[in-house]
DNA sequence: GATCGGATGCGACACCGTATCATTGGGGGA
DNA sequence: TCCCCCAATGATACGGTGTCGCATCCGATC
């Protein structure tokens, strides 16, 4: 993720070692992850800096948070760096991101005939994805 | 609120001492509170009650969660009782639900266009209110 | 390569919610 | 009306998740 690194230096922010593995073990996730899965695969960083640095990673829209059903919180890679939500298949637990300028209307629409100043907002969706539901024996 | 005690009768649950003081508790809340703020009103009544009792009120839908911008939770009265999503003011912490089936459809139709088995969703919108856009000094 | 302040690592800590388990009391049945 | 059973309670311990404080380190700039 040489985007990322770049991303990070050119808002001021210091491109350290730590930070590179965290961006590294973040391109290389093929899925939602913990914060702990995350500490886990780099056992030579900080579980602080790991946290410290999803935070940073967040603000900068390199990674986006995935509130789960349960209440549990998994991170992931944003992949367009857009605004988008998030299809959550409770079986595998895979994100599916998507945009739809429509839904974002309709969003803006009641902020505006409630007389809300929208600042932002969330979308999540939950059931169960297309393989899950062509694979799985339910 | 009686009619959220027969509520908890209807469904075979029973209707103890503690769960009408959470449910007078709540009656009276004139704004989403937090499990502290509910339990500190409460004194004589366990921690653990006041977090089983919402989680109760939570699955028979006579309140709910209202998650915050920032990852705080709090609960709120249910006015409807039907699906609906949230408008949450950063200022003042006040909810205002609203309905709209055309957010809803386009949330359906995205599901539907990933091929995927929607469960349930979530929406929350962040912003101002009406009030604090008027009162506010900023 | 010297310097300076942001970043790190460690451990302690705070917070939120749950598990355990002995005890209590709601409410249906006799 | 009283009894009895088991759901519900309360106290406390526990676990997971994220933050804080602080001494040390090292990236970036000169």
């Amino acid at each position: 993720m040489p985007d990322s690194a770049e991303r990070l230096e050119g808002t001021g922010y210091r491109l350290t070692a730590p930070r590179r593995a965290v961006l590294d073990a973040i391109a290389h996730a093929n899925r939602p992850f913990t914060i702990e899965e995350l500490s886990d695969r780099l056992p030579n960083i900080g579980r602080a800096t790991v946290f410290r640095t999803i935070k940073l990673l967040q603000e900068l829209e390199i990674v986006c948070r995935v509130p789960l059903e349960d209440g549990g919180i998994r991170y992931e890679r944003s992949r367009s760096g857009r605004h988008h939500h998030h299809l959550i298949c409770s079986e595998c637990a895979s994100v599916t991101e998507f945009e739809d300028p429509s839904l974002d209307a309709a969003i803006e629409e009641n902020a505006r005939a409630a007389g809300f100043e929208l600042d932002g907002h969330s979308a999540e969706l939950y059931g169960r994805c297309a393989p899950c539901r062509a694979g799985g024996a339910l």
